[in-house]
DNA sequence: ACACGATTCGTTTTT
DNA sequence: CGAATCGTGT
C-alpha cells in the first residue's frame, strides 16, 4: 500500500533524500533529548536544518516551538537561509539566532523585569575595557597590581560562571579587591544603561530564572531546542539552556538537541566547557547518542592522519571519521632551515598548485597558530606578487573612525553613556583637555550622576567648551528626531565634524570611506530587516499556528503566561518589542544594536581569487581544496604556554586536529628549524604532532641537502604516547621511518642524541641533535633553564650525564 | 595638545 | 623584531 499522496510517510519526505543512515536517524529521532556528535565534515548544519524542516513538515512542531542557537552570526545566517531554501514557510517566527543575539531580543522584550532601560546599548570588548580603565583611575586603583585587562578578564569569567559580586567566593584579600571592582563595574554600567556581552547571556538567565510566570511560558513553547557547536557552550550558555527547557527533575518542557564536536573542541580559553556534554547526557538522561562518522570532505590519507592524532588524546567521548573518497595523494610534510625559507617554499608549492594543477587560490589556506606568523609568509606572497586575503584583522565596526561615529550615535540615544561621552568629548579635538575632563568626571562622581548633567556644574572656560559639545550633540538630537536612519547618520557625520576632520588629514581617506561605508550599513540594515516598509507594526505569522492554545489577546497584558509573548518576539519582526506596552527601539537604537552584536566582515576583498592565510582557530568550520599548515614545532604549535598541563596538550592537539580535517584533497605540513621570534632566533624542535601521525599517509619532501639534518625526536617519559601510532617506541621505527632522520655519527667524543649532558654555565641538558663533524661539530642541546642551544663541541666543555 | 623617544610585551577570539 | 602603550619634553 502507498501512503496517501497529501500525507506522505515521515520517512520519504523530498527533504531526507540523500541523508545517510546516521544523519536520517538524526534527523528524524524522537522529541526526546539527544545528543549528536557531528564529526568534521560530516553535515552537521545539513542535519540540523533538516531536522528542523522535518518537525515542522511532520507537523511535530510549529515555527514558534522551534528555538535554535548558535554562536556566529554565520552560523545562524546560514541555517536561516538553508531552511527557507528547503520550506516555503516562513522562518519569521522561529527562534534562531546567535545566543547573544537571542538574549538581546529577550531583554528588550522584558526590559522592565531585567531592570534595564529598552534601549540599553551594548560594550563591546574594547567598551568594556575602556570603561574598566575609566573605573579604574577614579577609584584610584593600582594599575600595576590589578591590570584592567587582567580585571576584564576576571568580570568576564565570572559572568561565564554565573556568578554575581556576591557569589564571588574570597579566599584573600586580591579577589576581595577584585570582586569590590567587579561591583563597582556593575553599578556603572548600570548607571549608564549599557551591558556587556556577558551580562546579555547573565541576565536573561537570572531573569527566567526568578520570573516563574516567564519561565514557564518559554518552556511550554519551546517544543525544540537545538544547539550547534555544544562543545563551545560556556557553564553559563549550558545553564541558560537549562533553564529555558527544563530539566527532567523540574517537570521538563523542550526536545534537546545538541550538536556538537568534543574532538573540536578548541576555545577552553575563553570558557567553554566540553564537560557540557557530558553533563548534559546524565543530567537530561539523554537515551539518544548518535555519531556522524561519515566525512564527506576529505580523502583518507588526510582523515587517517586526523583519526591517528586524535586518537593521542585521552579524554574523548570517542569517534572514528571514515570517508568513502579514496585513499588520495600522500599528506606531504616539508622541514625548512628557516621561518623564512619555509615561507619560500610555502609560496613555490602555491604556484605550482595554482599554475601546475589548476587549483584556485581561494581554495587554498595557509593556516598557522599565533598571528605573528602571518608576517613572514604575507612579506614572502607579496614579493612574488601574489593575491593574499588575511583574516582577523579589525573588522569594520571595530575601526577607530566608525567606533567614534557610533558614540556619537549613542550619544544621541542616551547621553548618559558615558563611554561614548569621554570617547568623542574632544573627537575631533575641540580644546577640551585631560584637565577639564578630569575636573567634570570629579564633579560627576560627587554628584553620583552621568557626566553631560554635571557639565552644568563646570565653571569658566572648560564648562563654556564642555557645554558647547554636550549643546551640539543636544540640537543634533532634536534635528534629527523624526529623520531616517540615513539622514541621521549624514547628519551626525557633518555636524560632529568627523567627516571634516578625516578629510583634512592627508591619510585620512581611508577613514573617510568607512565612515561612508557606515551609511551604507545603514541602509542596508534598515533593507534587510525590512522596517522600513513595514514600519513597527507587529506582524502575527500566518503560517505560525498557536499550537499551544494561546489566545490572541492585547499585547498590554503584559506577562500572563497566556499572553501572546510569542506574537512580540517573533525574531524577524522588524524590532524588538516591549511585551507590556508594545514599545519598540528607534531604528537607530535597532541598528546600534545591530552594530555592537555583528561586528561586521573583516575587510572582505570576496570577489578577489586570493589565498587565504589565518590562524587555525580562525579556519573552524571552512574548508578548502588545499591547506598549508605551518610552524609546526614544539613551543609554537602546541604552544609552550599550553604544553605544561595535559588539558592544555589535548586542547592544542585538537586544534591541529581542526587543521587537518579543512583539507579536502591536499594537505602540506611544514616547520622550520630555526625561527625569528620576539627578535631572536630560536632553535625549535619538530611539533610532537608530526610524530602522531601515520607514516604511511605522510611523504616527505624536505630535499636532503647537508646542512640541515632534521632533529630526531626525543621520546621523554613527559608525555606517555606510542611515538609512532602503532605499537610501543622502539629504535627500529625510529630508524626505519620515512622521516630525515639524520644518524648520529660516530665519534662526537661520544656526545649523542637523547643523552643527557652537562655544562658547566647551563647545568644539566639533553641532547636534541648533533652535527657536523671535527671542530665543526655542533649539538644542538636543550636545558630546562636556558632553552635550546646549539654548542660547539670543540669549545663547550660538555660530559655526560649517567 | 601633541610629538617624540623609551618602555614593555608579546596565544588562540566570538558575541 | 614590531606594536602598543607610556612618559617626558616642548
Amino acid at each position: 500500500m502507498f501512503p496517501q499522496s497529501d500525507a506522505p510517510a515521515a520517512a520519504d519526505l523530498p527533504i531526507l533524500a540523500g541523508l545517510n543512515a546516521e544523519q536520517r536517524a538524526a534527523v528524524t529521532l524522537p522529541p526526546e533529548h539527544a545528543l549528536i556528535l557531528a564529526g568534521a565534515g560530516s553535515g552537521k548544519t545539513r542535519v540540523l536544518t533538516t531536522r528542523i524542516a522535518w518537525l515542522l513538515q511532520t507537523g511535530q512542531v510549529s515555527p514558534g516551538g522551534v528555538l535554535a542557537v548558535t554562536f556566529t552570526n554565520k552560523a545562524a545566517k546560514e541555517m536561516v537561509a538553508r531552511l527557507t531554501a528547503m520550506l516555503p514557510l516562513n522562518v519569521r517566527g522561529m527562534w534562531i539566532g546567535t545566543f547573544h543575539g537571542l538574549c538581546n531580543r529577550f531583554l528588550r522584550a522584558h526590559h522592565k523585569l531585567a531592570g534595564l532601560p529598552q534601549a540599553f546599548q551594548i560594550l563591546d570588548t574594547q567598551d568594556q575595557l575602556s570603561a574598566i580603565k575609566r573605573l579604574c583611575k577614579q577609584f584610584q586603583v593600582d594599575e600595576e597590581r590589578y591590570p584592567p585587562k587582567q580585571l576584564q578578564w576576571f568580570i568576564a569569567g565570572c559572568k561565564e560562571d554565573g556568578l554575581r559580586p556576591g557569589d564571588v567566593e574570597v579566599r584573600d584579600a586580591e579577589i576581595r579587591r577584585k570582586v569590590e571592582i567587579y561591583q563597582l563595574y556593575e553599578d556603572q554600567c548600570q548607571r549608564e544603561g549599557v551591558v556587556d556581552f556577558g551580562e546579555l547571556m547573565l541576565r536573561s538567565y537570572e531573569l527566567l530564572r526568578d520570573h516563574d510566570a516567564v519561565r514557564e511560558h518559554y518552556r511550554r513553547r519551546f517544543r525544540h531546542v537545538l544547539i550547534d557547536e555544544f562543545q563551545d557552550t560556556n557553564r553559563l550558555q549550558y545553564a541558560w539552556i537549562k533553564i529555558i527547557a527544563g530539566l527532567p527533575a523540574e517537570g521538563g518542557g523542550g526536545a534537546i538537541m545538541a550538536v556538537g564536536d568534543d574532538d573540536q573542541s578548541i576555545y577552553a580559553f575563553r570558557g567553554a566547557r566540553v564537560g557540557n556534554m557530558a553533563d548534559f547526557v546524565r543530567e537530561f538522561h539523554v537515551g539518544h547518542q548518535i555519531k556522524l562518522e561519515q566525512n564527506y570532505r576529505s580523502h583518507s590519507n588526510i582523515l587517517d592522519s586526523a583519526n591517528q592524532l586524535i586518537s593521542h588524546n585521552r579524554r574523548r567521548l570517542g569517534k572514528n571519521l571514515r570517508t568513502d573518497a579514496g585513499a588520495g595523494e600522500p599528506v606531504r610534510v616539508y622541514e625548512a632551515p628557516t621561518d623564512f625559507a619555509e615561507a619560500e617554499w610555502v609560496v613555490e608549492e602555491l604556484r605550482q598548485l595554482v599554475k601546475g594543477e589548476g587549483y584556485e587560490r581561494k581554495e587554498v589556506a595557509i593556516l598557522y597558530r599565533s598571528n605573528a606568523q602571518s608576517r613572514v609568509i604575507e612579506t614572502q606572497l607579496f614579493n612574488a606578487g601574489v593575491p593574499y586575503r588575511v583574516y582577523g584583522g579589525l573588522r569594520f565596526f571595530e575601526r577607530a573612525e566608525v567606533k567614534h561615529a557610533l558614540a556619537y550615535l549613542r550619544l544621541l540615544e542616551n547621553p548618559r553613556d558615558d563611554t561614548s561621552f569621554l570617547r568623542v568629548v574632544n573627537f575631533p579635538p575641540r580644546g577640551i583637555g585631560a584637565r577639564s575632563i578630569e575636573q567634570l568626571q570629579d564633579a560627576a562622581r560627587a554628584a553620583g550622576i552621568a557626566l553631560v548633567d554635571a557639565v552644568a556644574s563646570l565653571p569658566g572656560r572648560a564648562g563654556a567648551n564642555l557645554s558647547a559639545f554636550v549643546a551640539k550633540v543636544d540640537v543634533l538630537r532634536e534635528q534629527t528626531a523624526g529623520q531616517t536612519l540615513r539622514e541621521i547618520i549624514e547628519a551626525m557625520l557633518d555636524a560632529s565634524g568627523l567627516l571634516e576632520h578625516y578629510r583634512a588629514d592627508k591619510d585620512g581617506a581611508d577613514r573617510v570611506e568607512n565612515l561612508q561605508e557606515l551609511v551604507n550599513a545603514a541602509e542596508s540594515f534598515v533593507t534587510q530587516e525590512g522596517f522600513g516598509r513595514d514600519a513597527v507594526a507587529l506582524p502575527l505569522d500566518e503560517t505560525a499556528e498557536p499550537t499551544h492554545g494561546l489566545t490572541q489577546s492585547p499585547v498590554s497584558q503584559g506577562l500572563d503566561p497566556e499572553a501572546p509573548l510569542l506574537d512580540v518576539l517573533l525574531p524577524r519582526a522588524p524590532l524588538p518589542v516591549d511585551v507590556d506596552t508594545g514599545e519598540t527601539l528607534s531604528p537607530l537604537a535597532a541598528f546600534l544594536t545591530h552594530a555592537a552584536l555583528e561586528a561586521g566582515d573583516n575587510q572582505a576583498q570576496a570577489g578577489q581569487d586570493a589565498v587565504q592565510l589565518m590562524t587555525v582557530h580562525a579556519s573552524k568550520g571552512l574548508e578548502f581544496d588545499a591547506v598549508f599548515i605551518t610552524g609546526l614545532e614544539e613551543g609554537l604549535f602546541p604552544h609552550e604556554n599550553s604544553m605544561s598541563d595535559h588539558d592544555g596538550l589535548e586542547e592544542e592537539r585538537r586544534l591541529m586536529y581542526v587543521a587537518i580535517t579543512r583539507a579536502r584533497k591536499r594537505l602540506y605540513l611544514s616547520h622550520a628549524q630555526t625561527r625569528l621570534l620576539h627578535g631572536q632566533t630560536r632553535y625549535n624542535l619538530r611539533s610532537r604532532f608530526l610524530e602522531e601521525l601515520p607514516e604511511e599517509a605522510l611523504k616527505w619532501i624536505t630535499p636532503r641537502h647537508g646542512g640541515f639534518a632534521s632533529i630526531a625526536p626525543v621520546s621523554s617519559t613527559a608525555h606517555a604516547r606510542p611515538a609512532w601510532g602503532h605499537g610501543a617506541i622502539d629504535a627500529q621505527s625510529l630508524v626505519g621511518a620515512p622521516l630525515p632522520v639524520r644518524k648520529t655519527e660516530p665519534a662526537h667524543g661520544g656526545i649523542r642524541v637523547g643523552l643527557q649532558v652537562f655544562h658547566n654555565k647551563f647545568g644539566e641538558g639533553r641532547v636534541l641533535a648533533v652535527e657536523g663533524s671535527g671542530d665543526d661539530a655542533r649539538a644542538q642541546v636543550s636545558f630546562p633553564r636556558h632553552g635550546v642551544k646549539w654548542l660547539a663541541l670543540a669549545v663547550a666543555k660538555l660530559t655526560i650525564v649517567d
